[in-house]
DNA sequence: GAGTGGTCTAGACCACGTT
DNA sequence: ACGTGGTCTAGACCACTCA
């Protein structure tokens, strides 16, 4: 280890600068995937810090992905995973596009008995009642989804009378009812306007869509509301990054 | 704070007794989305640990975005940020699908000087030379996915006699020309099959598809291929996990 | 000024993999 | 047996917020 020298500024954690400064090894190949780094002891005397700082600074790395550690074996330099659909492959996401406002034009609030598709999608008894909201969702003027929500009927009476034309459904579930929400898990696919959607879209059938169904969940694994989104693809983006 | 006990096992870390301790509170309702919580001392004696193990503990509730953290201030549960497009949403993304294999049938590897939008999405001067290199990547047998690859010919001498076919061109341009990739983003919007894809593909005119923008770095701001996939839609999906 | 979380240290013990 | 990383402790000082 021949560093040039490690000059530590106050005003800024050492940790983040041990940080920077492993991080500018590995991005200037120095360090190429795969390869062992040294242990901490080395480390720690390199950098002149205590192990508690070299760990925050290694575990920081570790959590964004850059290094794998191995306890008794040591720390590698993590390949990337940059090919989509590889095991491992994962990163964070954005939606690209304006802000969906509150609210929307409610098309229909109603209930039903949930049959089969739905019922599992729920975890709910065939025959359970539910409701089933559709709106379309507005950004700035335009028309920008259009979506269905089911959720089970008994823990949202009298959810027709809420303010679903000017307030998130969500924030209603959480502000009138008391539920709180936890996490939400979307699959996204690619499809096309159908007539219907394209009419109050105010779009040309066929025209490239998202299709987003999205399911939230209330505690670990009670199911709060099941959503089928169809959003424009003219004026939404996804955006990934990977590590 | 009248929790019932707390009593620690052997065999699993301290730290993620804490955290999952702490998780129960959270998703249970008992701590409402936007209340303050005990402060470290508090905690520390409720859980008898030191400040260092329940600091790793809140920490790691931080990360995963359940609580929010102010110097002087206190530690507050965080509000679930579950809708689409809402600012500070973000979350983790998979695709859903089979592996795509390395390689693939190679339908081009030629060069060309980059006019206007491609020059300006690799980042270099419009007239300099790059490879175009087009592929079908396979899922098992079937065509999945129409690739095609920009790179800029400089650094990769030789690239239409490498392994294109049976290799992974991420990998080639690793251990073959010793570039490290070091993070990729990709931009996903919906679109459909044109007479081309289509028969690439072995599918229908207008089947939906993802059309898949990536640009894959490798160093801080050196861009290293930008590459158009079309993913067929009835093989992939992706997956989004919020908080 | 009192209380919050952020940083840093020094030292100890342990579980694991390699030799 | 030795070296690796994982865990945990106790204590110190600091920067910030709020009353």
């Amino acid at each position: 280890m021949s560093t040039p020298a490690f000059s530590p500024q106050r005003e800024v954690a050492l940790h983040h600068q041990v940080r920077q400064d492993l991080l500018l090894r590995l991005r200037s190949g120095a360090w190429q995937p795969g390869a062992e780094i040294p242990p901490e002891p080395a480390l720690c005397a390199h950098y002149g810090v205590s192990r508690g700082t070299l760990r925050r600074a290694l575990g920081d790395l570790v959590n964004e992905g850059y290094l794998e550690r191995f306890r008794g074996r040591g720390t590698f330099v993590a390949q990337p995973k940059l090919e989509s659909g590889l095991a491992g492959a994962f990163g964070r996401f954005t939606v690209i596009g304006p802000s969906l406002e509150p609210g929307g034009r409610v098309l229909s609030c109603t209930t039903e008995r949930a049959q089969e598709p739905l019922a599992a999608m729920l975890r709910i008894r065939t025959g359970t009642e539910v409701w089933r909201l559709e709106r379309v969702r507005f950004a700035g003027e335009r028309p920008a989804a259009l979506q269905t929500s089911y959720l089970p009927r008994k823990p949202y009476p009298g959810l027709d009378r809420q303010p679903l034309a000017t307030r998130f459904l969500l924030e209603i579930m959480g502000e009138r009812y008391g539920v709180t929400l936890v996490r939400a898990v979307e699959y996204v696919d690619p499809t096309r306007a159908d007539s219907y959607a394209a009419k109050q879209l105010g779009i040309k059938p066929a025209t490239p869509l998202f299709r987003v169904e999205r399911t939230t969940y209330a505690g670990e694994d009670r199911i709060a509301e099941y959503r089928v989104s169809l959003l424009r693809g003219d004026i939404f983006r996804y955006r990934n990054e990977f590590r």
